[in-house]
RNA sequence: GCCCCUGUAGCUCAAUGGAUAGAGCACCGGACUUCUAAUCCGAUGGUUGUGGGUUCGACUCCCGCCAGGGGCGCCA
């Protein structure tokens, strides 16, 4: 229920929301007036009804009134609170039918002036409908996180089109969103990769695919490093080398990490995800080093050298036991850690960027130290530490719950994907439409792969793991983007079929078939499911939705003629055909898909 | 031992504490002279792991148990 004192402060994130908290505003005075508790009002869409309206139910209400002492039957008297209120509501023009059934109160709305509404509401906002009003909030996402030097497969894929989805989400929903990525460019896989390097690639240039040939020499150094002894001896006077900043380690090190960088950025444009934003561990090494010597002698760190390490003793210091447990702040020979980088990183974002919220995308792996890196952070005194949060999320797995590693051979490369699931659409679109020139072909295909890809990733909630299959990941039928995609074309077909301006926004004067009025419901749902999704970090909503937008589209697409109707149904229906196809473009837009014109 | 996640149709997954638990895949049967069949229509398919509790009402919240996965001092 919402006092009357917060009403002006609710922003109309969704559509009809004011309308919805007048009503309820009322039914809460009549109830009041009758001598009845005050009904807590929550809207839910009327089921089975095939019409478009609200409902809402009493059995509350009426169990308030029970447990004030009154002997009833608290469906029966549900029923009749429903009823009271229903007669109070009869000839109200802005509802075309009320009534109530089974406890609830149902009100239709007048559905051929909401759907007028609901349809210039997105073609007056094309791009802008479904956006949420400016918070003045700022919130950085953190995503993607790659090492360099390293190969880049399909795990890391999950966490990038994740982050991706969530940043653009966010955004969309009124938060002033940074993106940030954060480079693994240092640390002991980058000094073994160096190792390998000079030891059996020296003077190598890359060829093919970069990320792959530096995945490659990485697999090989890691495998040597894993074997001999001798390798982790000459690694580790490398690793001093590079501490002490010898010039020629330095230089290799700057001239194979541009490499990399050059390399991820392509991948990045490829897959369409931009960042505001880049840091790098290699930045925050030194203040990292720093902090730490600062815990120690404010006494939050324990310095154990050199027999043990720098630890932060969570446990301890927060009262609990075995739910923090220790935080291994720095190596005992004095090396960073990932701890080490990451409690700097997160001041350093702060101060930088004067957050209200910052988020880190990282597998759900990685809980317990996220929880100890942000618990830390409060106990160094830093009150924005509970504005951190972990969003965590399920890898995933190949066939027989297999995890992805580079080190055992068990990875699917970035690359193959891609190349395999653009072949197989490019097929596709060969046979569907032959007579394409080639290079658009060729974009249809890229643009139904990728989406494809990213569907399915965003499809399935962030706590659930994915298995990776060939099967799965290259089916495009079903609840897949290239379904949605090729609803879009088809009302885009329609519509390449009509005079360029739209008629103009005139009352729907005939009575509307069941799948119009069931894709203008779904139309109007996207700006509330922005908000749902953004709220709870959760793409799915949203990916969900324009699957239902998509398959009621179709459904209205094979019920209802448009071009070959009479007026003024033909002009109300390229407007909703309009609409339907902005919607639908506006939702994949925030999931990071792309929406060919033709396929 | 402690903590986290998951368990829903044969399979993969949905489902604001609300009315009759829904999709896709697979399987079976239909629909292209039509705005593109990458589509649509129909049929089959359920003790929501299990036992309690809270509630007018539980897939949803709480407790126990079972099963699977993950994490827990110098990896990232």
């Amino acid at each position: 229920m919402l006092p009357a004192s917060n009403l002006a402060r609710v922003k109309r994130q969704k559509m009809f929301e004011t309308e919805q908290i007048n009503i309820a505003l009322e039914i809460q005075q009549y109830c009041g007036d009758q001598g009845l508790p005050p009904p807590i009002i929550q809207w839910n869409w009327i089921p089975f009804s095939g019409h478009w309206g609200i409902s809402t139910p009493f059995f509350q209400t009426a169990a308030q009134e029970a447990k004030a002492g009154k002997k009833i039957n608290i469906s029966q008297r549900a029923q009749e609170i429903a009823q009271s209120v229903a007669s109070h509501f009869q000839n109200r023009p802005e509802f075309e039918r009320v009534e109530a059934v089974n406890g609830y109160l149902n009100l239709y709305y007048s559905t051929n002036e909401f759907a007028r509404r609901v349809v210039d509401e997105v073609l007056s906002n094309g791009v802008r409908f479904g956006r949420g009003e400016a918070r003045g909030k700022r919130v950085m996402v953190e995503f993607s996180q790659p090492n360099t030097h390293k190969a880049f497969h399909v795990g890391h894929l999950r966490n990038v089109i994740l982050g991706d989805a969530v940043s653009s989400i966010l955004e969309f929903a009124g938060f002033d969103v940074v993106r940030a990525n954060y480079y693994g460019d240092i640390g002991l896989h980058v000094i073994k990769w160096l190792w390998n390097y000079l030891k059996f690639h020296e003077g190598e240039e890359p060829s093919g695919d970069m990320v792959q040939w530096l995945g490659k020499i990485y697999a090989e150094a890691d495998q040597r490093y894993e074997e001999d002894p001798a390798v982790q001896e000459e690694v580790r006077a490398l690793f001093g080398r590079w501490d002490r900043g010898d010039p020629e380690i330095v230089a290799l090190w700057e001239k194979t990490r541009t490499w990399s960088l050059e390399a991820f950025d392509r991948l990045y444009q490829m897959l369409g995800v931009r960042f505001d934003h880049v840091y790098f561990e290699s930045e925050v090494e030194e203040s990292g080093k720093q902090l730490v010597a600062g815990l120690i002698k404010q006494g939050i760190a324990r310095d154990e050298r050199p027999e043990g390490a720098v630890i932060v003793p969570l446990d301890d210091l927060a009262g609990t036991k075995d739910k923090f447990r220790v935080l291994v702040a720095l190596r005992s020979d004095g090396t960073s850690l990932y701890a080490t980088k990451d409690l700097s990183l997160a001041i350093k974002k702060f101060e930088e960027f004067n957050l209200d919220t910052s988020i880190y995308v990282i597998d759900v792996r990685q809980s317990l130290y996220m929880q100890q890196i942000f618990k830390t952070l409060e106990l160094m005194g830093y009150d924005w530490a509970r504005n951190c949060y972990h969003l965590a999320y399920e890898i995933v797995n190949l066939p027989g719950n297999v995890t992805m590693s580079s080190r055992d051979g068990t990875i699917v490369l970035l690359e193959d994907l891609l190349r395999e699931a653009t072949s197989r659409a490019l097929e596709i679109v060969q046979q569907k439409n032959p007579e394409l020139p080639q290079g658009v072909k060729e974009d249809i295909a890229k643009t139904v792969a990728f989406g494809a890809i990213k569907y399915s990733m965003l499809s399935r909630d962030n706590t659930k793991i994915v298995t990776f299959d060939w099967n799965s990941a290259l089916d495009f039928n079903g609840q897949a983007a290239p379904y949605i995609q090729y609803a879009y074309v088809r009302a885009n077909s329609i519509l390449k079929k009509t005079e360029k301006k739209l008629s103009d926004n005139l009352a729907v004067s005939y009575p509307l078939n069941q799948a119009e009025i069931e894709l203008i419901e779904l139309i109007s749902r996207f700006p509330g499911e922005v908000q749902r999704a953004a709220k709870e970090y959760r793409p799915l909503y949203l990916s969900t939705l324009a699957f239902e937008l998509a398959r009621s589209f179709n459904d209205f697409y094979n019920q209802c003629p448009v071009l070959q109707a009479e007026e003024p149904i033909r002009s109300f229906r390229i407007r909703l055909t309009t609409a339907a196809k902005q919607t639908i473009h506006n939702c994949l837009e925030v999931l990071g898909i792309r929406a060919p014109e033709i396929m």
